[in-house]
DNA sequence: GTCTATAAGAAGATAGAC
DNA sequence: GTCTATCTTCTTATAGAC
């Protein structure tokens, strides 16, 4: 027996077409093709190409949805991530930041939704709301957060927590943009990360 | 007689179609029908759909080719724009800062290239080229440049100056997209980008 | 340079056998 | 649940009159 079932291939391969070539740039004989199926068996698990489409972007309000809760059940504001900011070395912090934005840049999935969600976010309001929530919003608060319980402690010298956030946040943003278009800087833009974080930690952290 | 030829709006109307829909996402009768003219008649101006983006695409290239040489004439390296930045006061680098902000976001031409290009990047090598000169690479170079030069006359913090170029524009690169994304958010965006650049200058312009 | 008419093929989706 | 065969509509593009 299979792991995936065919249901489940069908969103994998057309997530995969999705992200490349857009929602009108696949057909479903492509999608079909890549599950190796024919295309009329596709109607079997799915009543149309768009309820295809609106099955993978239910899958990524889904995993957004849990990752979101797994965070606040983990307690950030409860300061466990912020504990774990206290203590970190210089050097363990550029080592974090990498660490997250190469699992953000290589994690299949993330890369995929991440690609489809550019192309799509300007036609369809659910892709535009996950991309804002997903690479602005959310990664925006998380740090925020952190930064404010750390200026709290004297951690991190006092300013805007949001601007703070900014600034630690968009370099990576801007990257892995860079990145998704232009996959071969992949070192170049790893090298601009630590930089980036070596020099936002030498301005903004306090109390080496 | 007409300003614009018919050649030229039908590049108008097909790039405001492309920048929402995408090349695949519309058809030649919706530009046809946008120009006020049937469909096979488009194709006394261009031999095909295909011709149109490409022309499209040139355009973009045409523009950034013709401003990159107009800085280059202007005299960035002589320091030209170092001297304007050297004797600005924190004010004035806020207001410049959110003029150029505002340019970007709504210049109609600007808005309508970019959201093609973040469209077409991953399946058009040559979109994917334009898009990382224009919105990473020319802005970091030209920050770049500026933030060296004010280095070395002590104006700045010493820093890694292509590093200190990310901090500054990258918050700019993120609300951008934000704002193309979510429109409505562009007025808590733009109290983004005032607080980040002052912010910014708080942290490395020096001898204020 | 614009139109009507139309070709030629692709694309989404269904019918019905197995 | 997969297939072959097929329908219908849409889409790009051309022919040829005006």
């Amino acid at each position: 027996m299979e792991k995936r079932t065919t249901k489940q291939r069908i969103l994998d391969e057309a997530l995969d077409l999705f992200a490349t070539h857009g929602y009108d740039g696949v057909t479903v004989a492509q999608i079909a093709h890549a599950v190796k199926i024919k295309t009329p068996s596709l109607y079997k698990h799915y009543k149309s190409k768009q309820d295809i489409f609106d099955a993978i972007l239910e899958e990524i309000a889904d995993r957004y949805k849990k990752r979101a809760e797994s965070i606040k059940m983990d307690g950030l504001d409860a300061g466990k991530d912020t504990e774990l900011f206290l203590n970190i070395s210089k050097e363990q912090l550029e080592a974090m930041g990498t660490q997250l934005f190469l699992f953000f840049l290589h994690d299949e999935f993330t890369r995929k939704y991440r690609r489809m969600l550019t192309i799509e976010q300007f036609r369809n309001p659910t892709a535009s709301r996950l991309y804002v929530a997903q690479y602005i919003d959310s990664p925006i608060h998380y740090q925020s957060t952190l930064f404010e319980a750390m200026m709290e402690r004297n951690n991190m010298r006092r300013a805007d927590a949001r601007t703070a956030a900014m600034h630690f946040y968009s370099p990576m943003f801007l990257l892995l943009c860079l990145c998704d278009s232009s996959p071969e800087r992949e070192e170049e833009a790893l090298d601009f990360v630590r930089r980036h974080i070596s020099q936002f930690t030498e301005i903004y952290i306090t109390g080496e």
